[in-house]
DNA sequence: ACATTAAAGGACAAGAATATCTTTTATTAT
DNA sequence: ATAATAAAAGATATTCTTGTCCTTTAATGT
C-alpha cells in the first residue's frame, strides 16, 4: 500500500501541474493535464470536478477555458488536497486501525508512530501548492511516470 | 486513507495478540483472536491462513489446536507482516505514485518524503513481533477498538 | 476405529476504488 | 443568434478489497 490513494496521487500531481502553468497566467484543459501527469483523462476529470467544487482549483467552460488556480490558492497547503480526497485518517488515525488514537489506551505502535505521523502532518501542512513552481518550470521535478 | 490496509491492520493486531499468548505457551483459536482484536472472524481466518502459509505464524488443527508463534519468530520484525500483506510500496514507492522513486527524476515531495519513509522503514524493520509482550500482558497496550 | 474439534481451502457476495461513456450546461467567437 | 468548445453531471463498467459461507483435511481424545 502506498501512503496516498491513487486518486489522491493524481489529484496532487494535477494540482501542482495546474499551479505552475497557472503562475504563467495560462489555463489548462483536461487533455493537457492528463497528458502532463500521465493519468486516465476521464477519471482525472472527475477528480478535478470534485476539487473545483471544493474550491481548491477553479475552472471556466468554453473556448480557451480550462482549469487554473487563484493566486491566493497557491499558498494553500498540500494537506488541503489530501484532506479533500483521502480525508484526515492519515493525520489523526491510529496506525493499527483502532477506533481512535489515544494516549490513554494506545496501540503498540502508538508512541513511535505518532512521531512519524507528526512529521507527515508537518510536511503536508507547511508545504504549499505553489512551492514547487520554479522547479517545475525548470523541469527539475517530475510529475509523470 | 490510513497508512496500512485494513487487512494489514488486522494482521498486525492478530499477530501481536497471538505472540503474547504464545509466550505463555498457549495456542489460541480463531474465535479467541477475533474477539481479542475486534475483527470479523471469518475474514481474519483467511488472513491468518495466509500468514501461516508464509511462515510468519504456525498452527495446529484439532482439539486444543490453534495458532501460535515459534519462539524464534518473536524476533522477526513487524515489517515481515506488512510486506506479506501490503507489499513493499510503503518502503520503496514514490509518494506521488511515479513508476519509481528516483533521485534523478524526483517528484516534488521526494526529498522530504524520503526522510519520513526512512523512519517508517526504521520503525517497522527494527521493531520485533515479540517486543510488546510484557506490556500486552500487563494490559498497558490496546489491540481492540 | 470413531466422533469431535479446529484450521485449510474453495467459492461466492458485498462494497469501495478506479475507470469509462454519454448527455447537459456554460462560455466564447463568429 | 448560432456554432464550437470545454467543463459539469449523471450513468455505467471494471477491478480490488473486504467479508461470508460451505466443504475438506488434519489432529486429538475416547
Ligand atoms: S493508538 Fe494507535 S497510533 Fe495512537
Ligand atoms: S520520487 Fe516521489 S518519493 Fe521519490
Amino acid at each position: 500500500m502506498a501512503i496516498f490513494s491513487k486518486t489522491c496521487e493524481y489529484a496532487i500531481r494535477a494540482v501542482l501541474y495546474i499551479a505552475h502553468k497557472s503562475a504563467l497566467g495560462k489555463r489548462v484543459g483536461i487533455k493537457d493535464i492528463a497528458a502532463g501527469i500521465d493519468s486516465p483523462e476521464l477519471y482525472l476529470a472527475k477528480i478535478l470536478q470534485d476539487l473545483s467544487r471544493k474550491g481548491i482549483i477553479s475552472s471556466v467552460k468554453g473556448p480557451n477555458g480550462g482549469f487554473y488556480i487563484e493566486n491566493g490558492s497557491l499558498s494553500k497547503p498540500i494537506s488541503d488536497i489530501v484532506e479533500a480526497v483521502d480525508g484526515n485518517a492519515l493525520f489523526y488515525g491510529c496506525a493499527l486501525g483502532l477506533k481512535q488514537c489515544s494516549e490513554i489506551q494506545p496501540c503498540p505502535l502508538h508512541d513511535q508512530f505518532k512521531a512519524i505521523r507528526d512529521q507527515i502532518k508537518d510536511l503536508l501542512f507547511t508545504t504549499t501548492i505553489g512551492a514547487f513552481n520554479q522547479e517545475l518550470l525548470a523541469g527539475m521535478l517530475a510529475l509523470k511516470k
